[in-house]
DNA sequence: CCCTTATTGCAAATCATTTGCAGATAAACG
DNA sequence: CGTTTATCTGCAAATGATTTGCAATAAGGG
């Protein structure tokens, strides 16, 4: 199964994942987590917030929060800009991004670094529980 | 050969190169380049000035034309700073970091994403000129 | 329905980086 | 060597993303 066709949770099951912690189910939060839901690439917190009637600051705590938990990834696509996507349960929302220069269009990638390999940089190194941030930039179809 | 016994232009290698390009040959930039020179791993601009007597923003501003000059690469370790390595000529400086997540310790990386399977994944998408940010995060044998 | 405490909105603060501008200074020229 | 001139520099103010202080608000338990 491809990245693409990953199970999105409903919102009763992301609400319960906030109860079993003591946090609270605000009006903001099932904004943003609904949002998040039905987005399949990384948002920011701008564009979050450009969408949903409630404070920037807002958000940005609410996506610390939820990154803390385990429900947000942050992604990094090299301009300073945090980006976030929702993850499943039980996953650690691992995988990469392959943007366009151009248009800035993004595509979910399966392929990630070789696991041998990395063992093989962390050994070599005297390294421990190693992981990589890994992005892939190019051109896409629509803008050659 | 590995990347760490890679070599070290020189000073006036340096500037001869700049010079061939209609740049000047400043205190500032001369001050940058010899700091750089001598430093293995990526350094900040703000680590840069506070070794240096030149302000904040001319070193900003000598990144960017060292950068656009393929003279420095910028790399980026998730942290929103961006960090400037000292490029050998012919050389595109493309290479990866091993992070220390407690002391930030940085040891330069031989291995590379493999080829056949970056090529792989710009063909899947109908991408062209594709390339790839990638650096490795763990915990070093000092902070084990 | 009330109480306690987490959460929000708003404004101000931070931090890295960029930019406007007047004064300094490389490098070309005579 | 001085003059000339376009390039650079320092300084201060602007930007843009993100964080934080604080008083007002609202979950959720009792």
């Amino acid at each position: 199964m491809s990245r693409h066709s990953h199970s999105r949770p409903d919102l009763p099951e992301l609400t319960s994942r906030l109860r079993q912690r003591d946090r609270r189910i605000t009006g903001p939060r099932q904004l943003i987590l609904d949002l998040l839901r039905q987005e399949e690439h990384p948002l920011s917190a701008r564009q979050i917030h450009k969408q949903l009637a409630c404070d920037l600051a807002t958000v940005y705590r609410a996506m610390h929060m939820l990154e803390s938990m385990g429900m947000v990834k942050r992604f990094d696509f090299g301009d300073r800009i945090a980006r976030f996507e929702l993850i499943g349960e039980g996953n650690d929302g691992h995988h990469h991004h392959l943007i366009c220069r151009q248009c800035s269009s993004v595509v979910e990638i399966d392929e990630c670094f070789p696991v041998a390999l990395e063992r093989k940089i962390a050994r070599q190194n005297g390294f421990v529980r190693t992981t990589h941030k890994l992005e892939f930039f190019g051109v896409c179809p629509e803008c050659q």
